[in-house]
DNA sequence: TATTTACTCCCCAGAAATAGCGAGGGCGAA
DNA sequence: TTCGCCCTCGCTATTTCTGGGGAGTAAATA
């Protein structure tokens, strides 16, 4: 597909044939050694702290950010999560303390001080962190990920379209599909309106609205009207 | 195509420069002169239906997508939201009556046969997809997605930071974060509980769950609890 | 043709949610 | 220390939703 053999587009075919854990830690392994980095860092972060990830960090060091849940605190986690662009550790807000221990900490244990953190996004609310990591100066650093930015997002995605098909449960389950009344009713309710206004929205009775509602609840298994939009909403089978 | 003169390359460092909504059109155009396909088009799927996008769709068949509300029967949209990897239109599922026949209507609209869709989203929950159309067979149009799918995603990516940068005010960042106990009855609620259900596993009066519920209301600019779920769930605040 | 599926409409009674007030203690940041 | 936010509990009245029935038309499917 492209001209010579560019160590990168190998790393991501192989990354791509990849069916064991351990095919993504060796792509890891070896985009380390092709970027000549400290450490390479694939993090899925789940909002009930059952993360997990693939990468290059000191196993103790991981242990130990797990253990103290510093997934709370992390500037890197909680930049990243309110934004969409690749950030530069530099750029995050380190002012509090519990932040400057963190780094001062994780400098300890070997990570690096500069770093390059991307957020990848899935369906579901999926939330994952990419992270390049090296001990060096600014001018030098900024030069790296200048270079190298839109190779890493690419990776980045890469690597979080496999920890997708890796982790079954996140797939939605796919009930009885909504005719396209249920749909409508559904959304309109998850935008807000009570069900006078979405019957005169869809021009029906509310009487009417309401088989709609509970045809479409017993189809999602749902116990009651917030619990059907929440379960639609979820499986993406509507779009709010 | 890959050498030192990448005319991609040359979108997208023009693309980051952008700062009118005429960049962003041109960097479409370009794109779309340089694959040679029928149409490209960003499109920012958005909450109350206010959505819009750049592109080169028709204007009359933009036009009667948002008038019809297409959006909510869309195969398109619905499938990539339920998907993280770019999707060829031929595996979303057009089972359903509406889809396809929003699928003919679109095609005399002048809308390729084929098309390729990029999921993309941003905090917040925000949602938007990268498309591109085409007019041809499905063995030149699997040959073209295989060849060009990378430059695609990193296409769609940087299309959706500018957009992100144009549109500050659609990321709500000023929407004050939910407290602990606020996500717990949120949570519990969009699991099917009832208040009475819901205040007995936060073993909290019924009367204290309703001051959270009602907070959570308001931080989130909900009408109603299922407003307030349905909310919480597209923006990632809580997870179901 | 027969059967299923979607869509539309109706009644009633009980359960649940909402709107509007109120109060006090705790904890962390400015 | 003050300020703001979080957590907790209370009352009353009104609106809205839920669950149990039944029934007819049109269209697609088998």
């Amino acid at each position: 597909m492209k001209d010579n053999l560019n160590p990168v587009e190998a790393v991501l075919a192989a990354l791509e044939q990849a069916d064991t854990l351990e095919g993504i830690q060796d792509a890891i392994v070896a985009l380390r050694s092709h970027f000549q980095v400290d450490n390479i860092v694939y993090h899925w972060v789940d909002s009930a702290g059952a993360q997990y990830g693939y990468g290059t960090y000191p196993l103790d060091w991981a242990e130990r950010y797990q253990q103290q849940n510093y997934l709370r605190i992390d500037p890197v986690v909680i930049g990243c999560y309110q934004r969409f662009h690749p950030v530069d550790w530099k750029k995050l807000d380190w002012s509090s303390k519990a932040a400057r221990a963190l780094q001062a900490e994780s400098v300890e244990y070997g990570i690096g001080n500069q770093g390059y953190s991307i957020p990848i996004r899935g369906p579901n609310g999926q939330f994952a962190l990419f992270t390049v990591n090296h001990t060096c100066d600014d001018d030098e650093w900024e030069t790296f990920t200048e270079t190298n930015r839109r190779e890493l997002i690419l990776i980045a995605h890469y690597f979080n379209q496999k920890a997708l098909e890796f982790e079954p449960n996140k797939t939605p389950e796919h009930s009885q599909p909504l005719s396209p009344r249920e749909t409508d009713a559904l959304t309109l309710l998850a935008i807000g309106y009570n069900r006078a206004q979405v019957a005169e929205t869809l021009s029906i009775s509310e009487h009417t609205l309401r088989v709609y509602i509970e045809s479409a609840r017993f189809k999602l298994g749902a116990a009651n009207t917030t619990h059907a939009v929440a379960r639609a909403i979820s499986r993406g089978v509507i779009v709010v």
